[in-house]
DNA sequence: TGCGATTTCATACTTAAGTATGAAGCAATT
DNA sequence: AATTGCTTCATACTTAAGTATGAAATCGCA
């Protein structure tokens, strides 16, 4: 949220300090006749690139903010705790069941009370079920 | 491989045609003692929007031609043939051994055999394994 | 303080996954 | 013709995953 503001606010100090240059140009090179073919290419040119910096800076924005809306909106819709989430970022990694009981320092059947709950606020049977639909929500 | 080869054409193009534009706008107006702020503001937005274009095209371009590069790549360097590939995909979508076997019409085993040879050239041992592997040399 | 949610663990069971081994047909290559 | 790799299937076994049920401790909040 605070970077396309940032963006907004170079652009606009460039175009100023561009303008400024112009203005200088204008009247001491151009108006004193001189070349204009050179003078439209370099305006093209600065121009260019202006337009360049701007067009990569806002797509990249854009895939951003996508990703981190998305986040807490469905962890709350599942309703999934944070034990669950935890060990649901943990299944995506590929661990077992038995590495995440060692990881976390608990039982084995206490991490599979938490994967069967899982599963049953998300919808599926299977933990690749669970990492693909996580996927397609943004979870992880 | 193909598109930038035809952007570059079209960005070409378009050069080409702003020029002449350029040089017509140059000698009616200009040269004729008119405005020449009105002037370089229009070839200023008219690069700027060039340079967006160009920015947003260059940018997506280099994100598709990598994964792509990258696919084929290590596909071969882990040796996996089309099933086998082919499989990887179905597991990371969630499918069970048997959905697999159903949606290619093969029976139960084969899918074992192959699945178990995946995880040997992939140097797994289980498909969330698998599907983290991948992912991570973004095979899928 | 009582209540709901969270977190933990256990036991028992069913089903799926994963491994090993063998085998057979088929296509392409040498 | 022989070899190599791909694909298919089978059988048998071990292990992990998943389900169901019950229970107990803890914590936040009304």
């Amino acid at each position: 949220m605070t970077r396309p503001l940032l963006t907004t606010i170079l652009f606009g100090l460039l175009l100023a300090v561009l303008a400024i240059l112009l203005q200088f140009f204008e009247y001491r090179y151009l108006v004193g006749s001189l070349n204009t073919s050179v003078y439209t290419s370099v305006v093209a040119t600065i121009f260019t690139g202006v337009g360049i910096w701007l067009g990569v800076s806002l797509f990249r924005k854009k895939k951003q903010d996508k990703q981190e809306q998305v986040d807490l909106t469905i962890l709350r819709k599942l309703k999934l705790n944070q034990r669950e989430y935890e060990i649901l970022g943990l299944i995506a990694k590929g661990f077992s069941n038995q590495e995440i009981a060692d990881q976390l320092f608990l039982a084995l059947p206490t991490i599979k009370t938490h994967v069967s709950n899982l599963y049953s606020k998300m919808g599926v049977q299977s933990r690749t079920q669970a990492i693909h639909k996580a996927r397609s929500m943004r979870l992880i």
